[in-house]
DNA sequence: GTCTATATCCTGATAGAC
DNA sequence: GTCTATCAGGATATAGAC
C-alpha cells in the first residue's frame, strides 16, 4: 500500500470516528455530515472525496461494527473441559459493554434508526459472518459434549441471537452508557446463561 | 365530556394515526409535522393547537403504545390447569404481530430512534405498568404451581423482558412487516418458550 | 381553531475555481 | 484534495389576522 493510500485510509478512519462520536451523542439518526466535517476542521463537500453519500458512511460503520463485534463472539472459548455457561454469561457482559462503547455502530447493527437507510447486501455480509461463527461455536460445543447432540444447532444459534439482541436492545434504550456490571444486565446475565445451559446443556446441574 | 372535548379528542386521535402512518413508512425518526399536517389536509401550525411540540407527540404515541401493548401481556391466560408454555409462545407471536402492525409505537417503545428525544417520566409510567403486570402474572403462575416457587419472581420477569425485547427487535430490524408465523419468529418462538419453561417451570417434560 | 406569513436554522449534495 | 458558493429543499416553531 502506497503512502497516499495509507494517508487516505487514515482520513477515512478519522471520518468514521467523528461520525461515530456524533451519533453516540444524539442517537444514530442525528448524524449530519456538516457536524462531522466541523469536528474534523474540514468543509462538508470535502467528505465526498471519501464517501459517496451519507448512506455509504452508515454502511461502513455498520460493516466495521459487525467485524469488530465478531471478535467478541469469537472470543467465547469453547474447550472440552470449560464452563460453557460462564463463558456465555461473560459473552453477554462483553456484548453489552461493547454496545455501550460503540453506541453508533450498535444502533445501526441491532436497530434501524436511520430513515430510509438499510444496510447494503455487502455490509450485511459481515453480519451474516458473525452468525456463521456463532453457529460454528455451537457445533463445536456439541462435538465436545457440552451441548446436547440431539438439539438443533440452527435453533440454538437463533435462540442465542435473541438473547444477545435482547440484552443489547434493553441496554441501549433503557440505560445507555451505564456499565454492564453495575446496571440491569447484572440482574439477568447469569440467569439467561443458566437458562440456556439448563435447556441445551448436557450437564445436570442443581438449580436454586 | 362536552361536545368540544369529544371533537378535540377525535382530532388528536387522527393526528396520532397520521403520525404513526408516516413513521411506519420511513422509520420513527422520519416523523415530520409538515407531512402529518399534509395528510390531514391541515397546515403545520394548526397541529400546535393539539400538541405543544414534536416531542410531546412522540410521548403520546409511546404512552398509548405501552397502554395497548399491555393488553397483550394481560391476555396471557394463567390458569391452574393451563399450558403456560403454549401461552407464552402465543404471547411471543402476538407481540411480534403487534409490533409489525404498530411499528411506529414499537420503535419508540423498544428502541431510541429519535435524536434527542426520550420518553417523559409520565409516559414511562405506562411502560412500568406493563412490567408490573408481567410480574403479577409470574407471581400468579408461581402460586398455581406452574412456575417454580423457589425461583426469583423478579428474575423471571426480567428474563421474560429480554426474550420479548429480543424477538421484537429482531423482527423490526431484520424483516419488518413479515408476518410472525411465516417469518423467522416461527423458527424460535416455541424454542424460547420451551427454554423458559424448562428452566423455570415445574413440570418435567420430555425434550427432543 | 385555523389560517398566512415568517423567522431561523438545518440538511445532503453538486459545480467549478485553485 | 480542498475549498467557496450555491442549489433546492427540509425542519420546528411563533406571531398575528380572521
Amino acid at each position: 500500500m502506497g503512502k497516499v493510500e495509507v494517508r487516505r485510509a487514515r482520513v477515512v478512519d478519522a471520518i468514521l470516528a467523528a461520525a461515530a462520536e456524533v451519533m453516540s451523542e444524539g442517537g444514530a439518526a442525528s448524524l449530519s455530515l456538516g457536524e462531522v466535517a466541523r469536528r474534523m476542521g474540514m468543509r462538508t463537500p470535502s467528505l465526498y472525496g471519501y464517501f459517496g453519500s451519507r448512506a455509504e458512511l452508515c454502511d461502513e460503520i455498520f460493516r466495521r461494527g459487525w467485524l469488530e463485534y465478531g471478535r467478541i463472539s469469537a472470543s467465547i472459548e469453547v474447550t472440552p473441559d470449560g464452563e460453557l455457561g460462564e463463558e456465555l454469561c461473560q459473552g453477554l457482559y462483553d456484548s453489552v459493554s461493547w454496545a455501550n462503547e460503540h453506541r453508533a455502530a450498535a444502533e445501526l447493527m441491532f436497530w434501524r434508526p436511520i430513515p430510509h437507510w438499510e444496510p447494503s447486501p455487502a455490509a450485511y455480509g459481515a453480519a451474516a459472518e458473525v452468525v456463521s461463527t456463532t453457529r460454528g461455536l455451537v457445533g463445536k460445543a456439541q462435538s465436545f459434549g457440552l451441548l446436547r447432540a440431539d438439539a438443533d444447532a440452527e435453533e440454538m444459534t437463533e435462540v442465542l441471537g435473541v438473547l444477545f439482541t435482547g440484552v443489547i436492545s434493553q441496554q441501549l434504550s433503557n440505560e445507555p452508557g451505564v456499565e454492564a456490571r453495575s446496571g440491569r444486565t447484572s440482574r439477568y446475565a447469569s440467569a439467561l446463561a443458566d437458562m440456556f445451559m439448563h435447556r441445551y446443556g448436557t450437564e445436570v446441574r442443581s438449580t436454586p
